[in-house]
This record gives structure tokens, sequence and C-alpha cells, in this order.
DNA sequence: TGAATAGTGTCTGTTAGACACTATACT
DNA sequence: AGTATAGTGTCTAACAGACACTATTCA
């Protein structure tokens, strides 16, 4: 066995430096469906991928940059606004072949923000409805692939985790909360048993303020630690899991 | 809002690219305990953190590697020989300071090797005991950071699925296969609600052979599907998990 | 026969899911 | 009063965990 570090033995300002990029998979709930953020590939001669769709995203930039979840989050600020929102590493993918410019690695972080998001509606970005496994329109790069693995992500985790409380805005009802499961899920949830669940994981307090509308009147509820993220004992149909 | 992917103005040739590495966390159980296999830094003047430990890895190479999981795969042949083993990536980690010779970024991948792996004990890598969260010895980089997550990944993911089977050959004993969960997990797992488990996920069948030794001979069992990792419906204790 | 490990049977507490029921607002 | 949604109570089937029991080999 030879099991050398041979690379290093080169002057790493020598060797050749693959690209390196973030792209951020921004998902919010519209009009009842989850949407995900694209944005339009410049529409200039040396581009590749010209005026497509593609997940936001671009180079590291080594000045601005201090660390990958630093440029994620400066990509997002960029196209939506929003300061601090749930934002977690999808993984990376890299190789030869995704970018007609060289080797190139990108790493994807998914981020979950709260309605109304009209204010990253722009000529640059707009939101496309999540059908399925992914978006209905072609996507540059490989980011079609991208995107199916952070939807799947999400769904997954969402079996297990409080993460559809991102979606909501910081006061929200049980019944608002449960719509985010369902929305995400595609699948109907049983009502007593999600509030069960919700109640004895501690994920909410009750505020003094309840929603009124033409019936009876909800109970407000905010997040007992917004910056946490609860893990539930199980998932919610006892079904397989995958991921 | 500007929202602009300004850096793609730029010449993707031009601009600043940090440096790509990969590192591979193996693991393997040598007497009743689980190890990581450790590399020692080259101990030339112009390398950073000269004969320290460090997981094994190194630099993406544009040339060999046509993906950033071929160049584990490689890295993980070069070191242990091994061609096939269960690997799956833990994540990224980039920024300007983790590598002092500028802005760098690592894709982290963990394998699990079945005994024995004497064949990958040589000058160039050691095995070490995993105590707690990490090893006893220091390591190069933000490396005893990488194996943190690399170990707590392995324990979440073995609450609730068959990844300890990898750390076996390819035929053994229920009871082998208790003792991985046991070690991996540092703690007892019922016996019969073990088997119930593992039976009724179909993860193994039985074949055509006993262990003897100097009491009752043991079914001797093998995957059923080499290949695939099994989810089960819930974790062994219903338990908060993390991650 | 005893030691040691393999493997099974039974009981019990917890809980998810189903579903029906009650509660409270507005029109 | 009727409607719509909020919120609760009850039953049941499934199953993990505990633990005791049986089985089978060798020394």
């Amino acid at each position: 066995m030879k099991a050398t570090q041979s690379e290093s033995r080169f002057d790493p300002q020598q060797i050749e430096r693959p690209l390196t990029t973030v792209d951020v998979v921004i998902f919010t709930v519209m009009d009842e469906c989850l949407h995900v953020l694209l944005a339009n590939r410049p529409d200039t001669p040396d581009e590749p991928f010209r005026g497509m769709r593609a997940l936001p995203g671009g180079f590291v930039d080594v000045q601005k940059d201090t660390d990958l979840e630093g440029c994620a989050r400066r990509k997002l600020l960029q196209k939506t606004g929003v300061k601090s929102p749930y934002l977690e590493q999808v993984g990376s993918w890299g190789g030869s072949k995704r970018d007609p410019r060289g080797w190139s690695a990108t790493h994807v972080y998914f981020a979950l923000i709260p309605p109304p998001p009209t204010h990253a509606q722009n000529r640059d970005a707009t939101w496309f409805p999540i059908k399925g496994q992914g978006v209905t329109v072609k996507l540059a790069f490989d980011h079609a692939k991208l995107l199916e693995f952070a939807i799947q992500r999400l769904r997954n985790k969402v079996e297990y985790t409080s993460l559809p409380a991102h979606l909501l805005p910081e006061e929200f009802t049980l019944s608002d909360l449960q719509r985010m499961y369902e929305l995400v899920l595609e699948r109907p949830v049983e009502k007593s048993a999600f509030r069960t669940r919700i109640f004895s994981a501690n994920l909410v307090e009750a505020i003094d303020k309840v929603r009124v509308g033409p019936n009876r009147p909800a109970q407000m509820y905010r997040l007992t630690h917004p910056n946490e993220i609860v893990f539930f004992p199980r998932t919610f149909s006892p079904r397989r899991a995958s991921e």
C-alpha cells in the first residue's frame, strides 16, 4: 500500500483549483402551496445557461465571505431581505461536468422563510410552486437534482421535527401550524394527535392573543425556543422513513 | 433590493478560488471499541500542522477525480484497500481561517468498513479508539470538529438505521449485529426487541451456516440487500433524537 | 451437569390514530 | 338557529421494553 498524501507534497498555490459556489434553496408557503425562489441566469453571451432559471447562488467571495454559511446568508439577504431564517446545509456536489466553465463544487443550503415573501418578487427572482419532486420549469446546471435533494430533506425532516414552524410568522395558531405540516407532507394530519405531539414536545407557548374570524377564535402561540429545532421521538405516521 | 448575481459577471477564470479538499472519516470496530483511522501529516517544513494526526484526505485532483465522491473513494482505497464500503457525505465546511494556506472548503465523508482492518495499519495511518466525542490525540486543522460531527451523525443514524451491519463481515450472527449497535450507541440493547426489529425490517436472511463455539451454535445471516441501508420506523429507545 | 450463549414467550405501559364529541365565535 | 372552525375525550391496536423462560452446544 502506498497510502501517501501525495497531493499535499505539491505547492497548493500551484495546483489547479475547482470553482467554489454556494446555492440556496429558499422555501416559503404562498397560496396554500410550497414555493421555491428561483433566479434568472444573466442574459449575457459569455454566461452558461443564459436566461434560464437557477437556484440563487454564485461564487464564494473570498474577500467578503468568512465561511460557507456566511456566504449562504449573504445571498439569502440579497434575494429576500430576510436576515435570520432557518438555514441548514443539504450537502455538497462537485465534479468536472456540472459547470461548463470547469471543475466545480457547490455547497447547497436550504432556508425556510415566513410569508409574506412578496418583497422577493422582482425581475431577478420569482417564486415557483413545488409540484412533486421539483418545479415545472427547466433549471440550469444540475440544479433540478439539487432542488430534489432539498425537497426530499425537507419532507423527511418535517416528519419528525418542528421545521414547518419556520414557515410561519412569529405568532400563529395551532391550525396554522398543522396546515404547514399538511402542505409540506402533502397529506392530512390528524388534529388531536397533532396537538398532543406539539404540546408534549413543549414546542409552543400560548400568548395573550386570539385570532378572530367568522367562527370560534383560536388561541395564538409562539415558539418556546425560536432558535432551536425540536425533534419528536417518532415520525408522524409510523411508516418507513428515508435518508 | 439589489439582488444581483454580481460575482458571476466576472470571469470565473479570474476570481480567486478557494482550496478544495476531501476528508474521510473511516470507522471500524476493533477490540470491542469503535475506531477511526488517522493519518500523519507530512513532516516537511513547508507543511502546516507537520507531523500531527489528521483525517485522511487532501486536495481534489481535477485530473483524477470526476466528482467529490470519487475523490473520497480514491482516498479510501489508498488508505485501506477497501473498494466498496458504506460511504456517506457528512457535509462541507469552508472558511478563510481553517487552513493557513488560504480560504479552503473541505467535503467530509464517513465510511464504515468491516474488520479485520489490520491492512490499513502502517506508518502513514493508524487506528485510534473513539472516546466520547472524539479521540485523545490532538488533530490538525479543524478535524476534531469534523470528526465530532461524523461521530454524531453515525450515532444518530444508528438509532434508526441498519448502518452497523456495515461494520461486520458479510456473514454474521444476530448477536454480532447486536454488539455493533451496543458499541456505537454505548448502551445495552434489549435482545428480544432487537431481534423483532431486525426481522420485521427484513434486514437479514438466514444462510445455511452456524457459528460454533463453547455454547449453543448461532444461526448465521447475511444482508438481504447489501447495498441498501434500511430505515426502521422508530428509534431504539423512544427518546429525543438530535440532528 | 454446569457454563455459556442462542433464541422465544408473555406481560405491560405508552402512544399514535381514529373519530366523535363539545365549545365559541360570527352572521 | 346555523355554520364554521377550535379544541377535547375516549377507545383501540400496535409495539417497545422488561424479563423470564427454554434450547443447544461444549467442557
